[in-house]
DNA sequence: TACAACCTGATAGTTACTCTCAGTCAAGTG
DNA sequence: CACTTGACTGAGAGTAACTATCAGGTTGTA
């Protein structure tokens, strides 16, 4: 059982932002001690997790409450959660593309900019060497 | 040339979302023609390009715009920009490892529900088969 | 007795849009 | 010449998902 503390350490998810999570109801099985206190089981980490990939991918809170929601429905809904694992799966592998395409962009700047500095440096004594350089180039 | 219209297609940002970026100073070189329409030339297009880059990446607009004031003031300043490309892709990086562990427990959740299916479709017609159903797994 | 760590609720602030008006201008078409 | 289209402006509200701050409360430990 863990605090909520050592839930956010262990996690990496603050404090503020799991009572947040909470509060939106994506927690629904976290028990409370005799003080009121939330005793996280190993199995609420699970939810902890759950959500915290959802969220990193993307998903809205609210659809999160609806996976939430399947989730406490039961067995019924096994294959209409399924599928949001799938859809989220291939949203994440959008993300992936466009990272890449993106790395590739600041692949290109780095290059841009490392060639602007070696010519600079060796063009130096040169005073001609504004010739080679773009006006503010981006 | 290209209007505001071709370049919010040509890059896939919305015209609003251009704008936006246009009044926040991102698009310093932009011309207008006799009815102060914008005029993105090619080069503009590659501001936009950088400034889709550092946002997808997470870079908030306060330092895309302290990018944007060192490109305008010119080659003394190119290895500090230099230094917010490397910085930029650093962090691009670590995106992508957070992705992929992301990745990583979507296809556990795949799996997981896969199997699910499998056993609930076998044991269908076996009345013990909520023994195999987890109570409200996530 | 002070403190740290947990709780609650309310409220305000933040970022980066996103959307909706409302009004203006200029070019092209029937 | 009216009309539509596409561009512009500014103001202002709405949104998501936190994030932070404050106030007030309980409990267990040093």
């Amino acid at each position: 059982m863990y605090t909520i503390k050592e839930v956010a350490e262990k996690m990496e998810v603050s404090e503020h932002t799991l009572r947040f999570w909470a509060k939106s109801g994506f927690f629904p099985f976290v028990k409370r001690n005799e003080n009121n206190i939330r005793q996280f089981s190993d199995n609420d980490l699970e939810w902890v997790r759950i959500v915290k990939c959802l969220r990193s991918v993307g998903t809205e809170n609210k659809a999160i409450k609806k996976y939430i929601d399947l989730c406490i429905k039961g067995d019924s809904t096994i294959s209409e959660r399924y599928q949001i694992i799938l859809d989220t799966k291939e949203k994440a592998l959008q993300q992936m593309e466009e990272l890449k395409q993106q790395l590739a962009v600041l692949d290109y700047k780095e290059n841009f900019y490392k060639n602007l500095i070696k010519n600079n440096l060796q063009d130096s004594w040169n005073p001609m060497n504004k010739i080679n350089l773009q006006d503010a180039a981006v």
